[in-house]
DNA sequence: CTACTGTGCTTGATCGTTCAAGCGGGGTCC
DNA sequence: GGACCCCGCTTGAACGATCAAGCACAGTAG
């Protein structure tokens, strides 16, 4: 019942408890640890004692010093914690990578990388046997803080990183047939939603020299992907029928479908980057006294579970959030082969917001 | 460039690097955690060589066993991690908790308690400063095998627990407050939509008995709270008033709905223990062509964003959830005192939802 | 010239485990 | 009866850092 951990600093140690029943640490350590190793009996007469001095189990952080493994692996999550944990999709990997640590008995250790400092040194601190790094732009300093751990890294969401293990989707290819469905229903005139370019805050119409320097991945792939299945069909975007936000949430796609919708000659269709985003230029168009989709069609991307429930429902492209925590979580486990990369299978599911433009 | 850590076993630590250069361990540890003690000449030959050998900075898990100190705390989450992130709730919780750690350069390892076995093993091996236990049933295992531990521990939303520092909300006054609303409008019949009492997925009508052994505080001390008004304005809730969900999701409080509208006399007031449960009720009335607030007015518990956004807007108690976890991390962090118990401000928000009976 | 102070670095001990090797004794095999 | 093995336990050495004490040397003071 008393317990002497961490307080006063007389801490009950392996060493005590052996000593008190007169037997060597292994002794005690195999009581815990490897229970076939010694005699019931023993093993009984042990653990009792131990409870009773007020031994609670070998030190972890001792073990961890000894064995070399920490069992805990770590997660880098975007700038913005606090926007990470709003963002269903972030949520849903995280729960994907919670799934497996659990089943595999591992810790996970949640680094945030809001302020860039902080991250920095908790990444130095921080006891884990690998990284699991998730929607960090490739500029943040963190990034290659990670990378000198020298510790087994899976980049999440990422294209391709020469000599990193990566986990993500073929964003391209999905863009491209969600535009397709749009090209297919007979849309000519286009306006994109997009998600930031670099974590600068920027607001406003993506040009040329916005995207050549993309810290983010996934914005430029989708981006190309849309504008793959147009220029097939000779339609070419301008800098101004691309809007970019840099917060995943209604708010941000509201702002930008009213910018985009108010256009003249006004797009018939938008393409957004998330589903957030799409439900926020649903309510744009609404608010506009629009009609989805007849007066607007509207796709979103991500699939999440408010696409099925917004009214009109979305039409969006599905994308396996959870699996993917699980497979860079699996990965990570398996040590992070560098040549391991996963590409998930996406695909379009045509709710309601999509139809033929009036 | 090249890195040895973890490679082939043969990792470069500060021993290494100090006999390469020829000083003391001690120096180089300095040149990393005590610039001042040397002059800088060395500590910039001491941190270019052990760049150069491929040494990343002192190794975390042998500076928390000499320091006794790991910088980082453990959060041990509600039986379901799956069902944790999908509430809206304990997600707030979660930032808050991370925003603390991160101002305060402290790790985050999360133990989900989805299986209980997989949970103990990982509070034993988890290598923390202490625990935030957040919705965990008294009943759990894992329970008093984190109070085994003899860290530091802060309980947050349970009652009052001796001994033992909490933070949590004044559930039954809250719930009162929301009941007497209802009252004060003119609603002399009453349903009500629980969480979950126990943690054995129970689902139906809520007696005596079964409010006798529960596991979950904050379940018993609301449904205590509407009793408290009702039972000043005469009026006595049986037990088929109250229907029990064990999840908390909107379409768990859309079966209890039915349920309790399904009743004659139909009750012109629902109260909800949680905004989830309470949107669902709302499909619920409106599927069963019931108008609210005219035809059934809805009250629900914690004002998270949907209360805000959805039609009608719902009329709930508001609880600061983000502060509630600030304040566990920083009550932890200050050494969780047993005496420290704190109990955040509540307060009732009219909307939409409730209005008096037809 | 002695005494004291401070700077910059080193030494030896220690944190609490686990692991590899070893050891006594009883059983088995031939 | 000797060789061998296995069981149950012990011993000594890590794991990779930090800390308290100490030491050499220089500067300053009286």
């Amino acid at each position: 019942m008393v317990q002497q951990k961490s307080r006063n600093g007389a801490s009950v140690t392996l060493k005590d408890v052996a000593a008190a029943l007169g037997v060597s640490r292994t002794t005690v350590s195999n009581a815990y640890n490897r229970p076939d190793q010694l005699s019931d009996d023993l093993r009984d007469k042990v653990i009792r004692k131990a409870k009773a001095m007020g031994y609670m189990g070998p030190n972890p952080v001792a073990r961890q010093l000894r064995t070399g493994r920490t069992a805990t692996i770590g997660l880098v999550f975007s700038d913005g914690l606090t926007f990470a944990f709003e963002d269903p999709a972030a949520i849903a990997f995280l729960q994907g990578v919670a799934a497996v640590c659990e089943r595999n008995g591992t810790g996970l250790t949640i680094v945030p990388a809001e302020q860039e400092s902080a991250a920095e040194i908790m990444v130095r601190q921080a006891a884990v046997d690998g990284y699991i790094v998730y929607c960090l732009p490739r500029t943040s300093p963190i990034f290659s803080r990670v990378l000198d751990t020298g510790l087994p890294v899976v980049l999440a969401d990422y294209g391709d990183f020469p000599g990193i293990a990566t986990v993500g989707i073929d964003d391209r290819a999905a863009c491209r047939e969600a535009t397709q469905h749009l090209l297919d229903l007979g849309h000519r005139r286009f306006g994109v939603i997009t998600l930031e370019f670099s974590a600068d805050g920027y607001t406003g119409p993506v040009g040329m020299e916005r995207r050549a320097g993309a810290a983010f991945d996934t914005a430029e792939a989708r981006l190309r992907g849309y504008e793959d299945a147009l220029s097939r069909a000779g339609i070419a975007l301008t800098s101004d029928d691309v809007e970019e936000r840099p917060a995943n949430s209604e708010a941000a796609g509201y702002d930008a479908a009213r910018v985009l919708l108010s256009h003249t000659p006004r797009p018939t269709a938008l393409l957004c980057m998330s589903d957030r985003q799409a439900v926020g230029a649903i309510h744009a168009a609404d608010n506009l006294g629009l009609k989805v989709p007849d007066d607007v069609s509207i796709v979103g991307f991500d699939d999440v579970p408010i696409a099925a429930h917004v009214r009109p429902s979305l039409t969006t492209v599905h994308q396996p959030l959870a699996e993917k925590g699980q497979v860079a979580a699996d990965l990570l486990l398996a040590g992070a082969r560098p040549e391991s990369r996963r590409l998930l299978p996406t695909r379009l599911v045509v709710r309601e917001t999509t139809a033929p433009p009036a």
